[in-house]
Formats: structure tokens, C-alpha cells, sequence
DNA sequence: CGTTTAATTGAAAGCAGTCAAACTATGTGG
DNA sequence: CCACATAGTTTGACTGCTTTCAATTAAACG
């Protein structure tokens, strides 16, 4: 059964917002070319005018800011049904980087469709707008996660969210998953060092908090890994289902 | 002269996005009540529905998140002109709190007005949704300021960018300002506690980035401080004024 | 297989946190 | 205007989390 590439995306606006049938069949008639990207390839770079949108439909991507002397900063990861970079619609200019975090396949939408899907579609506007605006609310939890919590509470954290993430994607597999970051772009994720992300994910181990094999990891005791974590899932404003 | 309170709102707005006469008449009537907040006082709070809109006529106020074992970060901060919270316009509850940082007056708006009166003009609509992207970019840029710099380099960092928003909003003093924070809250906005906060200006202060009367801080070498900061200003989304 | 990429581990150093005390500013009531 | 209380700043000594550097092992890839 081959499904439209862009379900995922209604799918999850849908989750958060109310959209009639013609809303629906409006955004899966989107002009859209597919494109492959493979891992670390960039989608967008900062400083460029983001001159496309595009929908992952397979694959995982993260966006990204260096500081001047060359350290990196992931700020958000996507997974597949995410639009990436709907705010650009919004910028003249990007102000981060966007890179595949492993090999992706996108839907590639021109600024202009969405624009007008916005004007004839009031109701997708509204859904895109609370997408962004979710989104927001991640960054914000990120940036308590990284200023306010010690090592071991930030990365059980991203890995409580991951979880959620994916079961709200339809993606979960029930206390187990396969994390699609190398350790140094989940130091960069939470400002640690490869170094320590490794150290970290041992004592969580030891713990008895994960059990990884290869990079697959698997929660025994998701209830403790949350009281670790100090995990709330009211930023990723899904609604009772996320509790 | 007395300026109406929504003049700075329609201000910075049109730093960003085009407003005809129309679209700025119909702002500055919008139905609202003034406000006092004194210092410290909440004006939403976590898991409430935020009800209204306000917006900064006059002092200054913060976003900031708690975590499960009292830990405070501070999320934002809002100078005068700044509309609080138009991101609530989507959301069903709020994620985070929002406090007054000093005495402080509000316009208070009705959450449906706002709504109203971005059906009736799409030009303040994208003007609205222009504002929240950029917030979010402002979030990234604090995430990547907590994730990756070190204490002296985030100070200097949250120093430009509240010399350059100051400017912005037309409330510049040419290399000098009042800073509204105290050191605790400085701490809670970089992640960092207040004692290390002291010590930081402290050495800012001997290597002569900075100078200090009580709350208010000169720099006597601009151009220094950024380069400790890295900071570049694109992500505030000024245009070129902004470099 | 050999090569590259990623994970793991150890030892040492450093940045920032903690705790506690002293000092200064600010504000209030008498 | 003083005395006192409170809030905020400053400083010191010590601890500890995280980084750094370097080397080793394991995994992934062509």
C-alpha cells in the first residue's frame, strides 16, 4: 500500500488543529518534487534566503548553529512528517543550518504553494502557525534542559521526548527505539562532550535506567527515567494522549 | 506629549512587515485595559490557558520555566513595545510562566480582538506571526549561548543583544544602559548561578569590557565585547541596521 | 580486509557550583 | 534623620561536574 508522501504531515497538523476534508485534500495536492538527501547533507545553510520548504517523509534531520570559534549546537530534530522550516516563510534570511541527521527523503514545496494554501486555507494557517509555535515551546524546554540540568537528567530527558515524539509520529515501537544520533550530536544537542555523553549513557546503564545494544536503546523503567529526567510532556502540547 | 501605548508595538512590528494606515489604525484601536504589575508579579502561569494578550508599555519582563527540582530558566525577555505572549494566541495552555522583572505597565487585550483583527488584516497577521518566528529565533540563539559558550563569552553575549534590542526599540543610550536583572536572574537567564555571575563581571570589569555604577553598565569597547561574545546580530531579524 | 568512523576508557585539569560569611544598598517605621 | 530589616552584592575556600587530551577498542563501510 503506497501512502502520500505528505499524510504524515496532515496527520500531525491535524493533531493540534481541526481541518475540514477540502484542508486536507488542499495541502496533499501541494506541488512538491521528492529529493533524497544522504546523512549530513545540508538542506539550508544560515545567512541563505530559505527559498524552499520541505516535508521529511523518511529519515531523521536536526537543525543546527555554530558560534564563532566553531562549536555546534543542535537545536531541534525532526522526524519523519515534520515540516522543516516552516518559519522561514516568515525570514528573509536563515538563521541556522538545516542538515539530514541520516539518510532522508523529502518533499520539497515552494515557499509561494504554502503562501497561497495559507490565504485560501485559513484553517491550515492556523495549523501552521501552531506548528511553529510548538516548536518554540521545545526550544524553550531545550534551553531549561541545557541550562538547568546536570547530564545525566538532560539526555534521559531528550530520550523521554524522543520517545513521545515518536509514538505522537505513530513511529513508536512500545519502550524501545533506535536513536538516530552518533554521541557527539547528542553532546551537541545538550552542550556535553562526546566524552561525557558516553560516560553518561554507561551510568545510565548501570543504572538500570537504559539498556542499549548497538544504538538501540530500550527503557526498562520508563517511570524512573522520567522522575530523572524530571519529564513534563505539557511543552509538547499533545493533549492528554502525551501524558 | 502623550504618546498612545500601542505606538511602540506598531513600531516594532513595522521593523519587520508592511503595514498600510489601515492595518496601523486598526492596531492602535484595539480594545484594551491598562495595567500595573508590580516587580515579580506573575502575569501567566504554567498549565493555565492564557487568557489574554498583553503588551509592555513601560519596564520589563521575562518568560522563565521551573523544573521538577526548583531550578528556575529564564526563557525570554521583554522590553517596552514587546507583546507578551502572542504566541498563547495558539496554544490551549501556556508552557511557561511570565513575571514582571520590574514595576511595569501593561495594555491588556482580549485575545479575540487580536484574533479578530488578524482575520480583517493579513498584512498584521503576518506581522504578528513575523514577531513569534522571531522569538523563536531568539530562542535558538540562547540555547546555542547557554549549550556552547563559556560564562564570560554568554555574558558578553546577553549584553549585545539587550544593547542592540534596546536600540532597536528606540530606547538606546549610545554605549550604556540600566540593566533591569539582578544577578541572580542574570544566572537563571545563562544557566549559570549568581555567584559566578559576580565573578564573571567582575572579570569583564578588570579586562575592561565593561563598566559599572550600581545596576548600569558602560562599554568602553563595544566592538571587544562582541568579539568575546561572537555575537552577530542576524538572528534578531533587524534588516541591516542591525549589524 | 583494510580504512575510516564511532565508541570507550583513563588521567589530569579547569570551569562553575556550593556553602558560608561579610559587606552594601535600599527601604521602612519610629 | 536614625535604627533596623531586608534584599542584593561581593568574597573566600572547597568541592565536583564536565572537559580535555590521548590512547584503545569496536563497529561500519567499501
Amino acid at each position: 500500500m503506497s501512502v502520500h508522501p505528505l499524510s504524515m504531515l496532515v496527520r500531525k497538523l491535524e493533531m493540534r488543529s481541526v481541518l475540514s476534508d477540502a484542508d486536507r485534500s488542499a495541502i496533499l495536492d501541494l506541488p512538491m518534487t521528492k529529493r533524497s538527501m544522504s546523512r549530513s547533507a545540508y538542506m539550508l545553510r544560515e545567512g541563505e534566503p530559505p527559498a524552499t520548504c520541505s516535508v521529511l517523509i523518511e529519515g531523521y534531520a536536526f537543525r543546527q548553529k555554530l558560534t564563532s570559534d566553531g562549536a555546534r549546537q543542535i537545536v531541534s530534530l525532526h522526524l519523519p512528517g515534520d515540516a522543516l522550516d516552516l518559519q522561514g516563510l516568515f525570514l528573509d534570511l536563515a538563521d541556522h543550518n538545516i542538515q539530514a541527521l541520516t539518510q532522508a527523503e523529502l518533499a520539497v514545496i515552494p515557499r509561494t504553494a504554502i503562501r497561497e494554501l495559507m490565504v485560501k486555507h485559513p484553517a491550515v494557517s492556523v495549523a501552521i502557525h501552531t506548528d511553529i509555535t510548538v516548536e518554540a515551546s521545545i526550544c524553550r524546554e531545550w534551553l531549561t534542559n541545557v541550562g538547568r540540568r546536570q547530564a545525566q537528567a538532560r539526555l534521559a530527558h531528550l530520550l523521554c521526548e524522543f520517545a513521545v515524539r515518536l509514538d505522537a509520529q505513530g513511529l513508536g515501537t512500545d519502550g524501545s527505539y533506535e536513536l538516530p544520533m552518533i554521541q557527539e550530536q547528542i553532546g551537541d544537542a545538550l552542550g556535553l562532550t562526546s566524552v561525557h555523553i558516553n560516560r553518561t549513557l554507561k551510568a545510565m546503564e548501570l543504572g538500570s535506567l537504559i539498556c542499549r545494544t548497538g544504538r538501540s536503546i530500550t527503557f526498562p523503567n520508563i517511570d524512573a527515567l522520567r522522575a530523572v529526567a524530571g519529564f513534563s510532556p505539557l511543552y509538547l502540547h499533545l493533549g492528554v494522549q502525551g501524558t
